[in-house]
DNA sequence: CTCATTTCTGAAAACGATTTCTGAAACGCG
DNA sequence: CGCGTTTCAGAAATCGTTTTCAGAAATGAG
């Protein structure tokens, strides 16, 4: 039925395993290997990647395991991670957690049956605990969520100093009633909001923040409340871009201006934040780097297992844009 | 090192055959089933994949291959695939082809080298052409892109319908000098260009339209040019989100006033759509539905190989915001 | 009670490649 | 010219499962 390594050293007159040296670069003749390879092409002969890997014992596969798809950020990282990939001749195959521990357990599971040469993961709070607990079967790097213990290779972005020149931004251009709002599925909202506090107790101001589950209804419910109170901040900061539309929409529902009622300031450059009047100010994130990164520390690791754990920190640049400007 | 199924069977005091028949439902008695569960948790064991499929010879694999992982359709269409894969215990791998056909051809080797048990793909026109030529070796459903001679599955929208609703809506609100412009690497985008080109000669009107490769430089500078020309339209609708974006941005850096001096309308209704004032009308695509229903048709093919080949047409929905507001 | 049939289990083959092992030829050196 | 060394090719083992095949035990019918 379908074309195998025989039927190939058949048609070249050659030996099975003389084909397989041919096409992996081994020591073959090049008489033959031109044979093999003109055979290849007569049969249009496939390797069979499971058998290979079987007998290899080496999947060439790393696997890519984020919290939301839906997230620019993500997607972004994403195609630095799968370009690095296949440019090194290793395949990806990538997972979808929703921020459900439940799941990224499967996915986990998963990778272990697929037997992947290394991970690159973003997990939830909950999992990043157990992760201490029971470490993995394959190199791993984590990407935006940092292991506390430094038990696995890492690279994130210095969350806290971000934000914390968020809020400094804001005090600088006038504001003091300034509320946070944080995601409380990864650590990565909760370092966020540390840089929050940070600033402002540094600054002698009031914290005053709420945690929210990381969904747009989550987020617009908990902002349609807090700006109907009549202590709602002058400025508000969010952890991450989902909320920072739910903080836009929120805002026009309440009838409250941007920045003249409110002032705005998020994370993560994406186009519309540019475009929705007038213009909102953000952490920019070097997405493309996070990525590059996490496959760089991967390789290292896989070629010296035992280098010392890494942790990459990254820095945001900050985007000043309308939302944040100079209190009237 | 690994534990192995011939582990397990030792431990549970069966054969590796037994193992294999209590794990995948076969006929074992309950009694010997319980001791090989028994023995699956106490010796952690996982099963090797690639042995598996070797010997099955099948992957239990659906390969997923998309044109433009940041353009939202996509991301959205993704989730509702790999959804309903797991559910129905199938792994998805993922793919990101950049609208480039070497790559698209890679991707398709590679998807051949893994066996996979079949493909939801969105080719480029390059490549839909090909793809009348040679056919696949795996069943395949085409989606957003439909094959026009009919020779695969696929479910798309009606793009020309949509596109048109679109170009009428415009015309309803007092524009006359409407222009389009539309991607030219995807038949998707010369559908909608047709659809446009319809509705406009049914109203007496004359087309003008530019063709543009999908990128965001590209499409800047296209309408860069046409903005400063005299000649530029009232009114622009475009073939995609990233177009749409690009419009905003042009608009602005050329002083157009949306709706006032420009009216705009585009494809996909993305949270940012109703942000950007004066909120911008979209037609909205049912990604849910798309992605489900190739998954759906991909299973039924699975099941019947021989089944007629089926196209399924799905309808937009046009969302009406500022941007098309009724001409002054 | 006997014989056919069913039900369950284990031994062994098979999946399709890579890799080890073995040997033949070619080569270099004294 | 003889002998050790290298180079290349093929035969056969191997990877970890599933599946086929065959046989033993249990069941049921006559």
């Amino acid at each position: 039925m379908t074309v195998g390594i025989k039927d190939v050293a058949k048609a070249a007159g050659v030996s099975p395993a003389t084909v397989s040296r041919a096409l992996s670069g081994g020591p073959v003749s090049e008489e033959l290997r031109a044979q093999v390879e003109a055979a290849v092409k007569a049969t249009g002969y496939r390797p069979n990647l499971a058998a290979r890997r079987l007998r290899s014992q080496q999947s060439g596969t790393i696997g890519l395991v984020v919290a939301d798809l839906r997230n620019p950020f993500f997607t972004a990282v994403s195609r630095a991670v799968e370009d690095s990939a296949y440019r090194a001749g290793m395949r990806v195959i990538l997972c979808n957690t929703d921020e459900d521990p439940a799941r990224e357990a499967l996915y986990l599971q998963l990778m272990q049956e697929e037997r992947i040469t290394g991970l690159i993961f973003a997990p939830t709070r909950s999992t990043l605990d157990q992760l201490g607990r029971r470490r993995l079967e394959f190199p791993t790097v984590l990407i935006d969520r940092a292991s506390p213990a430094g038990l696995y290779d890492c690279v994130v972005l210095d969350n806290a100093a971000a934000m914390a020149e968020l809020v400094r931004h804001l005090i600088s251009r006038g504001y003091r009633r300034i509320g946070g709002l944080f995601g409380n599925a990864s650590v990565t909202g909760l370092e966020r909001r540390d840089g929050y506090v940070a600033a402002m107790q540094a600054a002698g101001l009031v914290a005053d923040f709420r945690l929210c589950a990381p969904s747009a209804d989550a987020a617009r419910s908990a902002l349609a409340d807090w700006f109907s109170n009549p202590a709602r901040p002058e400025a508000l900061v969010v952890s991450n871009s989902l909320f920072l539309s739910a903080a836009v929409r929120a805002a026009r529902a309440a009838n409250l201006a941007i920045p003249k009622d409110l002032a705005l300031a998020g994370f993560d450059n994406e186009v519309w934040t540019e475009l929705v009047e007038p213009g909102l100010t953000v952490i920019e994130q070097p997405v493309e780097d996070i990525g590059r990164q996490a496959m760089a520390l991967l390789f290292e690791r896989l070629q010296t297992p035992n280098l010392p754990v890494r942790k990459l920190v990254l820095s945001g640049r900050c985007v000043e844009r309308g939302s944040t400007a100079a209190r009237a």
